[in-house]
DNA sequence: GATAGTAACTGATACGTATTAGCAACCCCT
DNA sequence: AGGGGTTGCTAATACGTATCAGTTACTATC
């Protein structure tokens, strides 16, 4: 049992140098200089011993962990994992740990994540804020005390951000649709989080917006219930199809806030004896990984998840070495995947299917 | 910018008493007796100062980090979010927190979380090996030197471990599947990871022993060609597939080692022109949270993910207090859940169907 | 042959906390 | 009145590292 492991003096000791020196030639610092005979001493009884600098001991020495903090608002929602994986890949290359948390869409584990700033366990923070009232203010106070910290989704003013450019992807998933002679679309908005309904309609605003648009631009069927808003868990999406598949005239297409719940409204829509793309064209946004092998495979609209947490932990890397930069915005670039789970327009349901046919993108 | 944050010594001075008395408030030390109205002085410039004990002079001190490690495999299968997400909510009850790194099968990353222990950057690890002819030794020496580690999936002598039993899941769904008339049964089983094929037979033993056992038990077809092996990615499920679909006569059920891979399975049975579960039935492990919202809802063996994580980190709290408890090995239960992808056999293709008829299960 | 300069190191210190040892003041007994 | 116990605190130290400010032992210079 021991203590916990050699430290740099027990390396010291068998080299037969100081703990400085240990020190200097384990981080290769060249304004010291060692010989390389010496150098190799060290090397080997680095290795001899198993030597593994403490890492706590150097985080409060140099003032910074090393580790870059990374919360996530929903464990279940695979995209988010993949932003993660890109995060980790890109901190790794730069020699930084991430430290993930979810927060399942509850206010506390959302505010736990800041906790963590502020005991310096981690250097800097890349989160998707659920909660901009309650917790914004204080984000912008870490802020100005000098943290970096990178917002994901939406851009604040006073913050870095990065955020896929969904709105276009949006504009573009409407025409394909409306190419196919869909005429009456539904949308499943699964936003809203439990609490604060009314700050959260922030969220997926460029992709409403879009919509709202592309209904307007071609004269689409613009009843306020094809917008179905509900919350971000699968048998909320589930539901608020069902109360799209009542309406009438059925809608002819589908478009749901993210391919997560994209999958529970292809299962409302089967479930109610539909079948897609004949009957009902699905899509959504995001490309998570399984979307192509969904059945039928996903149409949605990519948004480059790894690329985007590169770009988060990019974002940090910047700040952290002039951290009084102006605020950076970053919008990524999305593009439309067509899969199998759109098609032509079911005329038994849409009459005016293909009005707009010739407008193609 | 100033410094980064407040310490201890700064909230004694604005008290107006001692550090140490700080760190005794703030620790709620029970030795030292302090006076009510000095706790009250304290804690009000604790706030006033919005102080946060550094992490970093804690674990140095304390000699732990209150971190706990946890490695999975591979990122893209939400089954060990699953089980992240259980091993968090446990960790976060006794006041840990989870550093989660994905391997993503790469045998570097799985050696870097072993570094992180070493670093002391974590107390704990908890781990699905991958690798174990080439890491297995090199864990069970830091095991050795006093470090908790718990192994996941599988069991190693001398490591504590927890496993799902699904072994007995299997048994079940076999039993469920003959009861269905089915006779032939393929088995896709995507466990060879990259690089060591031979030594990773080991993973997903319990399951492929139940099959074989269920073939002899109940006579079922025992062609080799029914099992087919692959690799752990949905191309690899979905081309395994495609070889059980070329067979003559074609299996009336597939079984897939974990559910991730059978969304690909299904993937491929529906672009071979076949209905589920009208021509095959399809089965898969873990019921993943997705799982019920599959079109058609999945037929799989629950393992209880978030159960599974908890008494990970339930471990490895037990190991932390006592260190020279023998290794334990704990085996989580499964449940078989029918869902709609699996029915009865199709008599096109399996004359034998109802044989077994009267096996309920 | 004294001075300056450099290469190659070492000693000492601080990072912010937890904890041990100790100290002053008070109270209670006899 | 003086010893022993308790209450309520403080001073000092160590955790393991990075780094600043020396300090040798040499070599080069005039």
């Amino acid at each position: 049992m021991a203590g916990k492991g050699p430290t740099s003096r027990d390396v010291a000791k068998r080299a037969g140098v100081s703990q400085a020196t240990v020190s200097f030639v384990l981080n290769n610092i060249a304004d010291a200089r060692i010989s390389e005979a010496t150098k190799e001493k060290v090397w080997q009884a680095v290795r001899e011993l198993d030597y593994h600098p403490n890492a706590a001991a150097q985080s409060l020495r140099r003032r910074a962990a090393g580790v870059i903090g990374f919360v996530i608002p929903d464990s279940r929602n695979p995209h988010f994992w993949q932003i993660a994986q890109g995060a980790e890949k890109r901190a790794a290359e730069a020699g930084y740990n991430v430290l993930l948390t979810s927060t399942d869409l509850e206010f506390a584990r959302e505010r736990l994540a800041l906790e963590s700033l502020k005991r310096q366990r981690v250097d800097a923070l890349i989160l998707q804020i659920n909660f901009p009232g309650k917790l914004l203010p204080e984000v912008e106070g870490l802020r100005a005390r000098g943290h970096p910290i990178i917002r994901i989704g939406r851009f604040s003013p006073e913050l870095d951000g990065v955020v896929p450019d969904y709105g276009a992807g949006c504009t573009r998933l409407m025409a394909h649709l409306v190419s196919l002679g869909h005429h009456r679309i539904g949308f499943v908005f699964g936003t809203t989080s439990r609490g604060s309904v009314q700050t959260e309609v922030e969220l997926g605003r460029g992709r409403l917006e879009a919509y709202q648009r592309a209904i307007a631009e071609y004269s689409l069927d613009g009843d306020t219930e094809l917008l179905q808003h509900c919350g971000p868990l699968p048998e909320e999406a589930y539901e608020a199809t069902r109360r799209l598949l009542a309406l009438q005239p059925l809608p002819t297409a589908i478009i749901s806030i993210n391919d997560f719940l994209a999958i529970a409204v292809c299962k409302a829509v089967a479930d109610t004896g539909l079948r897609i793309p004949h009957d009902i064209s699905v899509a959504g946004f995001d490309d998570i990984p399984m979307a192509r092998y969904l059945s039928p495979a996903l149409t949605t609209v990519r948004a480059e998840a790894e690329r985007l947490g590169g770009m988060a932990v990019e974002m940090v890397l910047a700040r952290l070495k002039d951290a009084s930069l102006p605020p950076q915005h970053v919008v990524l670039p999305t593009s439309l995947v067509v899969r199998t789970s759109t098609g032509v327009a079911s005329v038994g349901t849409s009459m005016e299917a293909n009005l707009a046919g010739s407008r193609l993108s």
